[in-house]
DNA sequence: GAATTCATGTAACTTGTTACATGATTTA
DNA sequence: TAAATCATGTAACAAGTTACATGAATTC
């Protein structure tokens, strides 16, 4: 089996996760570059962002790797496709990835909002609470978006992903949501140490 | 001044928050690369991780920007310490990221837990309870190193940073909860799809 | 006697981001 | 007429990871 956990490195401890969002993604139709790009738009990238130029590489090392195929598919009207569908050997590789022991259980995520609060006492409580409202206004966006999708997964087409779709959009609702918390408690301390200018 | 955010790119979009963690430590004291890192795992390693090579090289980048100055510091049955030191330029920098408008509150966070679970179709219910059950009890672990931590914040002898450093373990705090009663609910949901075996 | 701590880094590599190039068609 | 959509990518760079090299002192 093509092992891409395996290719780059003796240990294989990297998260190589886009590669298989990719190969994912085409188990359920062939696609171009930009299909990819799209498809992810709506949903992948609100938790797995990733640039256009990024997986046009991504799929030219799949391709080197075996682990798609593509053909031209000439268009009236419109540039040519490069269409790619995976392979035995992606599907094989992506039922490996799925089996494995997920390191990001290990992993620390990174958070510069934390940095930020982390250094907070070099900054007026003010700027902080600023701040702090920004990321509400945000996450609050979030909710809405994310809420939005939920909803559109039902008619989306894609029966047997349903339900595996809208537990992953709970996540990033219950962690939203944790986040708008955490803000608010974080602004009700802050205002109890500032000093009010005029008084 | 020194601008970290316009050094390398013309839009300045980018996080650049490593730099940045490593400005705010040496506010406390001066420190080696070593320092930096044994620092790091007490505390900003949970939000930010790096790896001690990187420290070393973002060191060097830092004082060829003239944000830090070095000397070297001979010890007895020990190596060489080489102690970086903040200079006015490395404090305005810092100043100045702290009070821009954070991208992340825009950026979306990788989270590898979502991918598996949005391509969870691919694979048994009962493996994705499996996975799901080890992020419980790795989260769980979290919870509880974090729980130490804050508490040991308050004896650190850091009384300017006490609050600050709470507020921010406490958002891991809550997110690592948010990641326990999710991947409760999924087991919940993905039991009721599993077919027992033996009825 | 083996592993860990202290302490420095370099080199090679992977992954992610930004800018640039091209060009027709459609929508505002 | 300006912007967005469709469609391909390359080049350059930034950021993060892993492996390697060195070596004394301490702890298990």
């Amino acid at each position: 089996m093509v092992c891409l956990t395996n290719f780059s490195t003796t240990k294989g401890t990297l998260a190589l996760s886009l590669p298989h969002a990719i190969l994912g993604l085409l188990t359920y139709k062939p696609m171009s570059g930009y299909d990819v790009k799209t498809f992810f738009e709506k949903s992948i990238e609100h938790f797995w962002p990733a640039q256009l130029s990024q997986i046009y590489r991504e799929l030219g090392t799949l391709e080197k790797r075996g682990c798609v195929n593509s053909h031209v598919e000439p268009q009236e009207g419109r540039p040519d496709k490069k269409v790619y569908n995976i392979t035995e050997e992606g599907r094989e590789e992506l039922l490996h990835w799925l089996h494995e022991s997920p390191k990001s259980l290990l992993a620390y995520a990174r958070d510069e909002t934390c940095l930020r609060m982390f250094f907070g006492s070099r900054v007026e409580p003010g700027e902080m609470i600023f701040q702090l409202k920004l990321l509400i206004r945000e996450k609050q966006k979030t909710l809405q978006i994310l809420g939005d999708i939920y909803e559109s997964v039902k008619h989306a087409g894609y029966p047997t992903e349903e339900l595996y779709w809208q537990l992953t959009i709970r996540k990033g609702l219950l962690i939203a949501a944790a986040e708008v918390q955490w803000a608010h408690e974080c602004i009700a301390e802050l205002e109890d140490i500032r000093r009010p200018r005029h008084e």
